[in-house]
DNA sequence: TGTACATCAGTGAACGCGCGTTCACTGATGTAC
DNA sequence: TGTACATCAGTGAACGCGCGTTCACTGATGTAC
């Protein structure tokens, strides 16, 4: 005669217990298969086994379920491109070389990610601001792990061995950025989408080389 | 006693005589406000004074409808593309330089127009496929004047007068186009649409500079 | 330990919206004879 | 030049859909005494 919830994992009990995570949990997946498009509150409720308005009781509304969904990816996308940064590099290395493939290394993390989970990446880009990231974010100290800070540090690397001269340091990280997502975006949803996924590797490798050459080296 | 179609210009007639362009017309519009999710079939036929069904009588479906406006904007950036081409150059200078500036020029000249026309600008990049423009479209000669083409001609005259060297030539669409959609969106739709005009500008300038030195000397 | 009660976390019905699209139709036009 | 008729280019009503959101509600939980 107890109530479902003296059973342990029978029936759903009344209260979820972690009901705003699962709705997130789910909003990836949606998102994952139809962009930020496809994220409606009430596909991730009824996924979710629960009614349209128990979301409401943990996001204020549409936007709100949205960004959170987002805040999620920008970190998936991070925790990528940091084990990138960690990944094995061929000894007998000078440390100057050593950061330069690094920074190839997050920026091919970077596509790898976007064409890996367009749908989820497509979220990142989906209405509203950036949540705590990029460089309109300073004073932010306590936030987690984001991509633009990786990269900050990674070309902060490059000035501390010596791979690049400090005065051309700043704002280095805009065209970094704009061409690891230019990329992904004519992978994605442009013309290069029908090129082999071999050929695509090797140019956006050789886009990256480029950039950083014009980096150290340019005019 | 005649009907309203005698008297020119007074009450529209029953036949609008040129209603497929004036719907694209009124679609420019409103992606002009509102992006592609604007463009809806019933707002674009209500706004040219026209019951919804007129539509498709000129079109067979919204789709068809989006890729009509989706040609025109291209066309209207290549149009900006080609301007570019055609501005005055300061006399005294090598071909090789001309041919430089010229690629900085398009450069300048494409991110200004998605920043200028941000609703249309992101109407080229909605659902379906490109309409004959970039990479997947060789064949199609009698194409009109196109984005991808000119950036492509362009290209070729750096090598045609030593600006670049051949083997460097192929391919080397893809990291300019990556660069500037890539510098396009972030300052559209991400964190660097808060600084202020004269810094994108700057910022536009120093990036394409440095992406074409990577193209002319990188390793 | 027991009980009253505030609070929290769900439910289901309903509203209003705008959309794409189909249907049967009618008004205007152009062409063959 | 006049007329029958096929064709073209519109109309307005309607269908069904999924959405975000509000509302009044109820079931479960935790806490003060």
């Amino acid at each position: 005669m107890k109530t479902a919830s003296t059973t342990a994992r029978m029936a759903r009990p009344y209260h979820h217990g972690n009901l705003a995570d699962a709705l997130v949990a789910e909003g990836l997946k949606l998102a994952a298969e139809g962009g930020p498009e496809a994220l409606s509150l009430r596909e991730v409720a009824r996924r979710t086994g629960v009614s349209a308005t128990a979301a409401y009781r943990h996001f204020t509304n549409r936007d709100d379920l949205v960004m959170a969904v987002k805040v999620v990816v920008l970190a998936r996308l991070a925790a990528a491109l940091r084990a990138a940064t960690r990944s094995r590099l061929p000894s007998g290395l000078t440390d100057a070389e050593q950061a330069r493939r690094r920074l190839v290394g997050i920026g091919q993390a970077y596509v790898e990610f976007a064409i890996t989970n367009p749908g989820q990446y497509r979220v990142i880009f989906a209405d509203a601001a950036f949540p705590g990231d990029g460089p309109g974010a300073e004073g932010d100290d306590c936030a987690p792990d984001s991509p633009y800070r990786i990269l900050s540090e990674v070309l902060d690397q490059m000035v501390a061995t010596g791979a690049l001269a400090p005065e051309r340091r700043v704002d280095a990280e805009l065209p970094m950025w704009a061409l690891v997502h230019g990329l992904s975006s004519l992978i994605l949803e442009g013309p290069y989408g029908h090129r082999p996924r071999r050929e695509q590797k090797a140019l956006v490798r050789s886009s990256l080389e480029l950039v950083i050459s014009g980096l150290q080296d340019g005019a």
